[in-house]
DNA sequence: CCAGACGTTGTT
DNA sequence: GTCTGG
DNA sequence: CCAGACGTTGTT
DNA sequence: GTCTGG
């Protein structure tokens, strides 16, 4: 799944791959992103700039938010027919801007945490919907991250990953007017060797943990049963 | 019909 | 064990 | 995702 | 808003 990732690049990097996009936002760069804070993504209704969304996607109809926090992925399958995402992935998707995630892998009653990056760019884009609720009078936007199964790549970390949008095309392709046929397909074409991995501190646990530390390897950990 | 959920992951 | 907060 | 709380009363 | 369970 994606339960926890980061983007530290520079608004250069991303002005460059987008295209001179605004920036609506302070600049804010993390190595330690989790659901409920805030983070960069790019909506279909305004592509033209970067906004900084909730993570936690909360449905348009909730009256009381009951669902803060819980939504922060959306499996692919069988997202077009669930209640809370069915009208996002049609007409309200987004790309969320990332340079990694984090992964545990259990080993035995243990967990580590991996990061994992695509193995030729510094920008990971992931795909995202997003929705818009009343909280109070105010317009509250938030976001989650569409998942699917793991690329051999990273099988052996966990069984699920977030989506990645590898290639410009894919990522203006989200953004646009696309039927249901098109976005399935492009949530499946992850093509294999795309992605690098590798063991980081379990400092990263800790969320309010967000140092550059977050992304330097440690020694892997000997499988004694192996 | 109304009430209540609406999600993912992993584990048993 | 399960929920909430980050 | 993980970490940390998980409760009440009354007082500051 | 829409689906499922009773």
């Amino acid at each position: 799944m994606c339960g926890r990732y980061s983007f530290a690049l520079s608004e250069g990097q991303v002005k460059e791959h987008f295209n001179n996009v605004e920036i609506a936002h302070l600049w804010r760069t993390s190595y330690n992103i989790a659901p409920t804070q805030h983070a960069f993504v790019i909506t279909n209704d305004q592509p033209q700039k970067l906004q900084y969304l909730a993570w936690g996607l909360v449905p348009y109809w909730s009256n009381d938010g009951k669902n803060k926090g819980k939504l922060i992925n959306a499996r692919m399958e069988g997202i077009e027919s669930r209640p809370s995402f069915r009208m996002p992935i049609r007409e309200k998707r987004c790309l969320v801007l990332a340079d990694s995630y984090y992964e545990w892998k259990q080993y035995g009653t243990q967990k580590r945490p991996y990061r994992i990056m695509l193995n030729n760019q510094p920008l990971m884009v992931m795909a995202g919907i997003w929705d818009a609720w009343n909280q109070g009078g105010y317009l509250v936007k938030t976001f989650s991250i569409i998942t699917a199964p793991s690329s051999p790549d990273v099988a052996h970390i966990h069984s699920r990953m977030p989506v990645i949008l590898d290639t410009k095309e894919k990522q203006a392709a989200w953004l646009g007017n696309i039927n249901l046929s098109e976005i399935k397909r492009i949530l499946g074409s992850l093509e294999a060797n795309r992605l690098k991995s590798y063991p980081v501190s379990a400092k990263i646990n800790s969320t309010s943990y967000d140092e550059p530390e977050n992304h330097v390897e440690v020694p892997e950990i000997p499988d004694l049963f192996s």
